[in-house]
DNA sequence: CACTTTTCCCAAAACGTTTTGGAAAAAGGA
DNA sequence: TCCTTTTTCCAAAACGTTTTGGGAAAAGTG
């Protein structure tokens, strides 16, 4: 029996009985001490390729892992990254969330490392979150997503020289590591895509300010309106509210439709589409006839609707393993302002974007 | 200086620059061993209240908070929990997984634990997520989401009496611990309630067959047609398909009118409300007005509508706190058997709820 | 053969807590 | 006063790894 005084306590107290070997218990059944099995384990040039072998073969036999707890504290590292989101602005796509913590979660896992979750209620909270997970030494590094003109905790992290990565940007001005859409790029095709098929009057339905995506989007939105000779008119841009986006950009459909010279395509983020498509209905324009519509983000809806919609499409996922990536190479130590990445977005042209009729 | 040589490297080394103090420190700030420190805020009652209060207060001040990772290697406990969520399975609501994670969150943060995510793909890598969080020692207990009817996760966790809660339930007969929605109760007060308008022909448009959760709604929609002296007619009943809910609930809404005998009432799951407001459309029926719907799940689509659907309400974020506090009580060694809930279900009246007409 | 180098292994320390098992000092009881 | 009890503190061990700093044996070198 290989079982000692201060192993496992194996077939009787409450609870979960551990059936796992230690290193201890390991090296005691092949004769070697735990530095060489542990040695043996991590390949180091030390250890002969015999006993190497034989260990490796045994520790499978036996199912050893090692202890993560243990390693982090020998270590020094937590093997751990965080993340806070928060419900209350799910303005984002039906699995915007999903995709992205699919991608992360998949890259950092390769890695050995753990993906934490904070939930948070609000601004304040987020912070709370934050804080919990840096200064309670909980985690190595920090995502940060749903990022603000003037985000805190980037300045918090900044001024920590705490390893995180954004997905997104901000308007600080020290090097950080980002993966970012590029919202500009891809407001601007679209812009210039409608411009092309005839289109005038343009409008744009656009996030809130406050957060930093709507800015690429407008700037995008504005330089396709240059690039094809259009007016920029204030009358035909408006924001939708994060805590309501259906409701606002229902109402701001009316709104732009009671204009003496009404838009003939709306720019807008997908979020809104129910809006939009409530506010069409109601006026008895039909998408994509009556109005051109070419929406960011893809979600169900936007596919499955009577028309279904022309879309930019992020590709999330990716850029989530982006996002994972970068930040084990931060931690690593690498120099965080090599790591700026900003993501081409797809156009993806389906029924509501014809010429005006 | 309070600093040693075992202390943390304070303002050089690259990376992160810890400022917290650890117990050995704040214990020679105070002139007291370790173990006093550790105890006085710990409340052990074998320190006095004079030290207690100066220990503490010194801890407040120096912002001490002890190591996670040590703790735990020390306690054995990992202080954390983990769930694996599935993308390709959103079949959920737009806000379910933020709201049950919400919950969760809330509940066991309050409590010093932590949450881990795991992603997988498919069922496979689902199981070897959950695996590697188990056998790695990674976490001390795990909730479980998308229950199927033959769950094979439930009987690898309860073959090692390894702490969990199902959000749902399983056909293992086996005692075990759960927070459900009464399904069967939503759909039979929904039921009822629309045959006490009038309707006589109801149809049920369900969640395909393997997950657990369309069976409770089928036995409410049986016993509420039973209830209300109706017969079963299968013509009436489809199953919508969980990796397209749009597509294959639009199929089959066109079918269900393609009847001689055409329902003038429909019970659903909110996921598949595109593909039926989509198949009503074609087919120039208004919902509401010509066809009665009550969906199970609220959807900001389902209130933005023109007109909006009445649903029946399940209180996720309430359940997720449940199953979080729960699982504490399991992981303390509490008996699984007594943790069987099952929640209630509002049904709120909207507009898709007339009398026949 | 003697001496150096290389190969292979290991004992001990360290990571930062909590728990165990006292022990000294203070207080109480006769 | 002396003995017992209570109060208050602490040294050492433990949790399970990895790293440090050798050291013995084997292999090369002259």
């Amino acid at each position: 029996m290989f079982l000692e005084q201060s192993g496992n306590r194996i077939g009787f107290g409450e609870g979960f009985k551990s059936m796992t070997i230690n290193l201890k218990q390991l090296s005691k059944l092949l004769k070697l001490s735990p530095t060489t099995v542990s040695r043996a384990l991590a390949d180091y040039p030390d250890v002969s390729a015999k006993t190497r072998a034989r260990v490796k073969q045994m520790a499978i036999q036996q199912g050893y892992q090692p202890n993560p707890v243990a390693r982090r504290l020998q270590k020094g590292k937590t093997e751990t990254i965080g993340i806070v989101i928060t419900p209350e602005q799910n303005y984002f796509s039906d699995t915007f969330f999903i995709d992205l913590l699919s991608g992360i979660s998949n890259q950092i896992t390769r890695a050995g490392y753990e993906l934490i979750l904070g939930v948070a209620s609000d601004e304040e909270h987020e912070m709370q979150s934050m804080r919990r997970m840096v200064e309670g030494k909980r985690v190595d590094g920090m995502i940060l997503t749903l990022i603000r003109e003037q985000d805190p905790r980037v300045g918090y992290l900044l001024d920590r020289d705490f390893p995180f990565v954004l997905y997104g940007r901000t308007r600080d001005t020290r090097p950080y590591a980002f993966v970012d859409m590029d919202g500009k790029q891809a407001f601007e095709k679209a812009c210039t895509y409608l411009a092309g098929l005839g289109h005038r009057r343009i409008a744009l339905l656009n996030g809130e300010p406050g957060f930093m995506f709507p800015v690429g989007c407008r700037e995008g939105y504005e330089s396709g309106l240059f690039l094809s000779g259009l007016e920029l008119d204030p009358d035909l841009i408006r924001e939708w509210k994060h805590k309501d986006p259906s409701q606002s950009s229902y109402r701001w459909t009316l709104e732009l439709f009671k204009n003496d010279n009404p838009p003939t395509a709306i720019l807008f983020q997908t979020e809104a589409v129910n809006g939009i498509f409530k506010g069409l209905d109601e006026l008895n324009l039909q998408p994509g006839k009556d109005v051109a519509l070419i929406g960011y983000d893809d979600l169900e809806i936007a596919r499955i609707h009577r028309s279904s919609l022309s879309v930019l499409i992020p590709q999330v996922r990716e850029a989530g393993q982006r996002v994972g990536n970068i930040l084990l190479d931060v931690i690593k130590g690498e120099d965080p302002g090599k790591f700026q990445e900003i993501h081409q977005v797809e156009m993806v042209i389906r029924e509501t974007s014809l010429p005006p009729s």
